[in-house]
DNA sequence: CCAAAAGTGTTTCCGATACACCCATGA
DNA sequence: TCATGGGTGTATCGGAAACACTTTTGG
């Protein structure tokens, strides 16, 4: 049943970019990004970004991007936000396509990936040991890393990205790996903890060979207030 | 001669948000938007954004998007910068219609319109007085007049939208314009001055009824320099 | 000489930075 | 008892903010 317009008209896509934070990667975390295997041509076999063509059944593009993702890794309820749109001609070898990308931040427990219908394959890849992507993914990943790095400086990303309960340390580490710098210790407590942004638990962490450290929660109240009257965190 | 495809397709537009500067705007600056109005339907006779279909010939979307601003405004030489895809159902009642939107910041006095081949009339507006407008354009203005307003914290946009040589007050004024604030005459100078990118020349405002102002440029090649190493104009 | 905008310094305050040692825990 | 990371305070510096009067020009 063939589709019929009055003029040409190109395909539209979504991809989606997930970034994930691996704090358990051996000495320091890691950011890592949601690849699927492609099981149809062009690029079969190849790794990609989870992503797919625009269904006439979408109230929204954002909506064709949450159902991608679903369809193709089982991943469900993640706030995705537009990152760019990548349309040169050229990046698909079928022909002239262009590609809303999204990107989203999520909490790597919270969220197990499997392969879906059109996916033979889902798993998460560090940042420095991406492979060679299909299509022009490895640009748009390019692109939502630095968005990512612009993110971190006016909204606080550990709120998506760590754990409900989490030590000072491990936020710290989320921030000077999305920065790509070291921070000093007790000037990014100072500061993070003057934000209000940070209940003190009661836990602290167990089982570790050393002095366990104290557990804390985002504030989700004051964070919602915090971005509504707009932001700024400086390094 | 009709297109066929085994898929439906969306059609796929471009949209043009130009800002421009009027200084001369009785007491004190205003931003202006450039539209046209519509010579066909849908929306025949509306005021809207510069845009139109992404054609088969256009390398990039962003081609499209200086074509279609060129034919419909006579505009050339503009450098746009993507802002954001629109593409709810329902923002085109002929259907599903995905436009990717482009803005950009131009010097009114360089830059003289006339209608195109298929606007019946070019003309620029003021923010404030800006009439109903075709499909969701309404809506990409004030996400455009957002963006602005966070672009201006890292970059330094009289550069683009004054004229080449002009009065610090002016660049105050645009400053106030674009954020919506009263600033300090002295600590705007101080600051802006300190940067070093600005260069005093010999000349001052002629013919005004009161003190001639001392005028000045922007350094080409200091501007390159901040835009290159990051760059920070917090109010 | 009047109206209107240009131009000019100092003080205060706060946040950013730099910096080093003791503490708790499991092995 | 040792290795490992947890946890803590102070001094300095620099940029942000607040603030008012004199100068120049055309009418």
């Amino acid at each position: 049943m063939p589709f019929t317009y009055e003029y040409p008209r190109q395909a539209l896509t979504v991809d989606c970019i997930l970034f994930g934070f691996d704090w358990a990667a051996s000495r320091g975390g890691e950011l890592k990004v949601l690849l699927i295997e492609r099981l149809h041509d062009p690029f079969r076999g190849s790794w990609a970004l989870p992503g797919g063509f625009l269904d006439e059944a979408d109230p929204t593009v954002e909506h064709a991007a949450k159902r991608e993702l679903a369809e193709e890794t089982g991943l469900t309820n993640v706030f995705m936000e537009q990152l760019y749109t990548f349309g040169d001609a050229g990046r698909d070898p079928r022909g002239r396509t262009v590609s809303v990308a999204y990107y989203a931040l999520i909490k790597l427990a919270d969220h197990p990936v499997r392969a879906g219908d059109d996916a033979g394959n889902a798993r998460w890849f560090s940042l420095s040991e991406i492979p060679a992507l299909a299509f022009d993914h490895d640009q748009i990943i390019r692109t939502a890393s630095e968005r990512l790095r612009g993110k971190v400086r006016y909204q606080p990303i550990g709120f998506e990205l760590l754990p409900r309960k989490f030590a000072l340390s491990q936020l710290q580490n989320l921030y000077e790996t999305v920065l790509g710098q070291k921070l000093d210790k007790r000037n990014f407590r100072k500061k993070i903890l003057k934000m209000n942004l940070l209940v003190e638990g009661n836990e602290t962490q167990a089982n570790v060979p050393h002095r366990a450290a104290r557990l804390y929660q985002f504030d989700q109240q004051r964070y919602e207030e915090l971005l509504a009257r707009g932001f700024n965190f400086e390094v």
